[in-house]
DNA sequence: TATGATGATTTACG
DNA sequence: CGTAAATCATCATA
């Protein structure tokens, strides 16, 4: 019997296919929901932010699966508690009841534990659907949001300013460090791993035909050069003997315009 | 609707 | 691991 296998094509983060049935319980219990930036936000609050419908995108959110899949999870706790609860009690009225009629009939030992072993088979066999159920369930959410992920949408004009700003900044090392993406990101309201998604793609593409880029190139590096000419007048004016240490923005075609265009 | 831009994913490499 | 490169899928625009 092969459980059929759904192939979700883009699973950046997923844990490795694996389509044993008894790892149900780590997925409900642990689920790492393993989506880029797992900032660290409580289910609950997840669960009251989704519920309150606070998410501005119209797509699936990061809290919205969390709380549905906690969702998922709380009902399927209750149920399996249900369930043993239910077993228990009948478990012990067979007992009870046997136990009655052993005074009657001589009962051996033997014969309850046979009893007992078939009431659990069969409580087990009805836990075993309710997992098949709560996986089903879980599968479906899943792969509803992989897709709506999947739906790209562009970074908001802002965003790619601020990337631009970084990558032309930096251009004869355009490697953020971790802490640098973990700035971007935050900066962007983006994600770090689509800081790092961005500036892989912005490296090959531009390094593909730096020509094409050239202007984008000037004008990124005219901007900055304005703000370190800013930032230098501050500087300046905050202290007006410093030691005269270029603030040369280092790299390959960084040439420094003045705002007017001249160069400095 | 054809086409380029762009974000995301996959594959391969050190 | 992080990255380069190729590729995919969607967006944006003419």
């Amino acid at each position: 019997m092969k459980s059929t296998r759904l192939s979700i094509r883009g699973a950046q983060e997923e844990d490795p296919p694996d389509p044993q049935l008894m790892r149900l319980d780590n997925m409900l219990l642990a689920e790492g929901v393993a989506g880029p930036e797992k900032g660290g936000g409580s289910a609950a609050a997840a669960a009251a932010a989704a519920a309150s419908g606070g998410a501005a995108d119209n797509s699936i959110e990061h809290s919205d699966y969390r709380a549905k899949l906690t969702q998922i999870r709380q009902i399927y706790h209750t149920e399996l508690e249900k369930y043993e609860q239910a077993c228990n009690e009948f478990t012990t009225h067979v007992m009870n009841l046997l136990r009655e009629q052993s005074r009657t009939r001589p009962i051996s030992p033997k014969e309850i534990e046979r009893m007992v072993g078939i009431i659990h088979r069969k409580f087990s066999s009805i836990q075993m659907q309710l997992k098949q159920s709560t996986c089903e369930a879980v599968m479906i959410l899943r792969s509803r949001f992989l897709d709506a992920r999947r739906k790209r949408r562009n970074f908001s004009k802002q965003a790619t300013e601020i990337l631009n700003e970084y990558f032309y900044s930096h251009l004869s090392n355009p490697y953020p460090s971790e802490e640098a993406k973990e700035e971007l990101a935050k900066k962007c309201s983006i994600t770090v791993s689509q800081v790092s998604n961005w500036f892989g793609n912005k490296r090959i593409r531009y390094k593909k035909n730096i020509g094409k880029f050239q202007e984008e190139a000037n004008l990124y590096a005219a901007k900055t050069a304005v703000n370190a000419a800013h930032a230098a007048a501050a500087a300046v004016q905050n202290s007006q003997a410093n030691s005269p240490t270029t603030p040369n923005s280092g790299g390959y075609p960084a040439p420094c315009y003045q705002s007017d265009g001249r160069i400095q």
